[in-house]
DNA sequence: TTTTGAAAGTGGTCTGACCACTAATCCTTC
DNA sequence: GAAGGATTAGTGGTCAGACCACTTTCAAAA
C-alpha cells in the first residue's frame, strides 16, 4: 500500500503548533533540528515541508538565524502560480472575468444597501476630487463597501494573480467616468453604475488607456 | 552576502525545462537522481523544489513510476487559498453571498453566449423532466455552462465550505420554478432568470424547504 | 505458453557530515 | 570599567551515501 506521504503530514502537524502555541507572524518557530526531533523524522524530511511552506510565503527563514512565521500579507502562492499558469490566456481571461464578477456584485451590493450614506463614502468622492488619486484604491474602496469580506479577499488575491488592471493613477479625463459611477450608485441605479464601471475597466483591461497614462 | 537558495533557482529552472522540451500534462519528468546529476546539485535540494512544486500540485509524484506534470485543472491555486484564507473568514453569510455571485454571474453569461444552444443543454433540459435530479447537479451544469473553470472551482469550493444548500433530491413542486429559470435563460432574459434562481435558492438556503423535503 | 521471480529503476526517508552565516559570549586592550 | 575584537554555539543550506517500499520489465522456470 502507497503509504501517504509523510512531508505533508508535517505540514498539517505544523499547522496545528502554529495554531495551538499561538505562533505569531514575526515568531520564530523551533528551529529544524529541533522539530526533527520532537516529530521523530529526519531534518530532511522536515526541510521538505519547510520548503514548500516557504515557497508558499507563510515561513521566511534567515540563515543563521532561523525560521519564522511570515506576515500573511506576504503569502506568495499567487503570483507562484501565476508563473506556471499564466501562459494558459484561458486562465487569464477568466482570472479577469472573475474579477469584473466580484466587482459589479459589490456595486450591486451598495446600491441596494445604505452603503453610500457612509462617512467613508464620502471620503471617497472627496479623494476623487483630490489629487494622486490611484485608481486601485477606487476599486478596492467600493469591494471594501460591499460589504462581503470573503469577496474582497478573492479579489485582492486574483488582482495579484492576474496582473493589476487597476495599476496606476488616475488621469484628469478618467475623473468624469468615476464621478458618473459614484453618482449612480448613489441614486441606486445599479445598471448604469454597473455600465460605466465596464466601460473604464475594459478599457485599462485592454490596454487602450494609453491616451489616459 | 546571503546567497540566492538553491532550490528556487531549481524551481525556476525545471519551469524553464518543461516549457523548453515541451513536456505536456501526463508526461513524465526526469527522476530526481537524473536532474540533480543534470543540475549539478544534491538529490536532497532537488527534491526540496520537486515537494514545492508537488504541494502547489503542479506535479504528481508516484513511488516506484517517476514523477509527472499535473493536470493544470488540479493546480491547488483555489484549494491553498481556502485553507489559508477562509479560515478567518468562515462568516457563513458572506460564503453564501459569494457562492450567490458567481451563480448569477453564470446565469448571466450563459444568457448573453449561444451556450443555451449546446448539446449539453438539451441534456440538461431532458434529466429535469426525468427521475433523481439532484439540485446541486442543476446548479452545476450551469457553472459549467458559464464557460469560467476559474469561477467553477472557486463556487466548488466554498460549496464545500459553506455547506452546501443544493443537498438533496428536486421534489416534484420544484420543477416548474426550475423549468421557468431554463426557459427564461434561453430567452436570453438574465432578469428573469436570475430573479427565479434566487427565489429558488433562497428558500433553499433559509430552509424552508421541508414544504419540499 | 504461462507463471514466477530477480533485477533495475524510482520516489521516500534517514544519517552524518560539511559550509555559511548570525548572535551571544568571552577576552583582550585601552 | 568600557570598547572592541575573537571565539563559539546554534542556525539554515547543501551534499553524499545508504536503506526501504514500490513499480516495471524481462528472462528463466514451470
Amino acid at each position: 500500500m502507497n503509504q501517504p506521504k509523510r512531508y505533508l503530514n508535517i505540514v498539517s502537524e505544523m499547522r496545528d503548533m502554529i495554531r495551538e502555541q499561538n505562533i505569531l507572524p514575526g515568531d520564530r518557530i523551533p528551529s529544524e533540528r529541533e522539530l526533527a526531533e520532537k516529530l521523530a523524522v529526519g531534518r530532511s524530511t522536515i526541510r521538505e515541508a519547510l520548503r514548500s511552506l516557504e515557497l508558499l510565503g507563510l515561513i521566511e527563514t534567515r540563515r543563521g538565524e532561523g525560521t519564522f512565521l511570515a506576515d500573511p500579507r506576504k503569502h506568495r502562492l499567487v503570483e507562484l502560480l501565476a508563473t506556471f499558469i499564466l501562459q494558459d490566456n484561458k486562465t487569464l481571461e477568466d482570472v479577469r472575468e472573475t474579477m469584473c464578477i466580484h466587482e459589479t456584485a459589490a456595486i450591486q451590493a451598495i446600491c441596494t444597501s445604505d452603503a453610500s450614506k457612509l462617512p467613508i463614502w464620502e471620503s471617497l468622492r472627496d479623494r476623487l476630487g483630490g489629487h494622486e488619486f490611484i485608481r486601485e484604491d477606487f476599486v478596492r474602496e467600493l469591494m471594501v463597501l460591499s460589504g462581503n469580506r470573503l469577496s474582497l479577499k478573492i479579489w485582492f488575491l486574483l488582482k495579484q494573480y492576474g496582473g493589476n488592471p487597476y495599476d496606476g493613477e488616475v488621469m484628469p479625463e478618467e475623473r468624469p467616468l468615476l464621478k458618473n459611477i459614484l453618482q449612480a450608485i448613489e441614486q441606486q441605479d445599479a445598471e448604469t453604475a454597473i455600465r460605466d464601471f465596464k466601460a473604464w475597466s475594459s478599457v485599462l483591461i485592454k490596454g487602450e488607456n494609453e491616451q489616459w497614462q
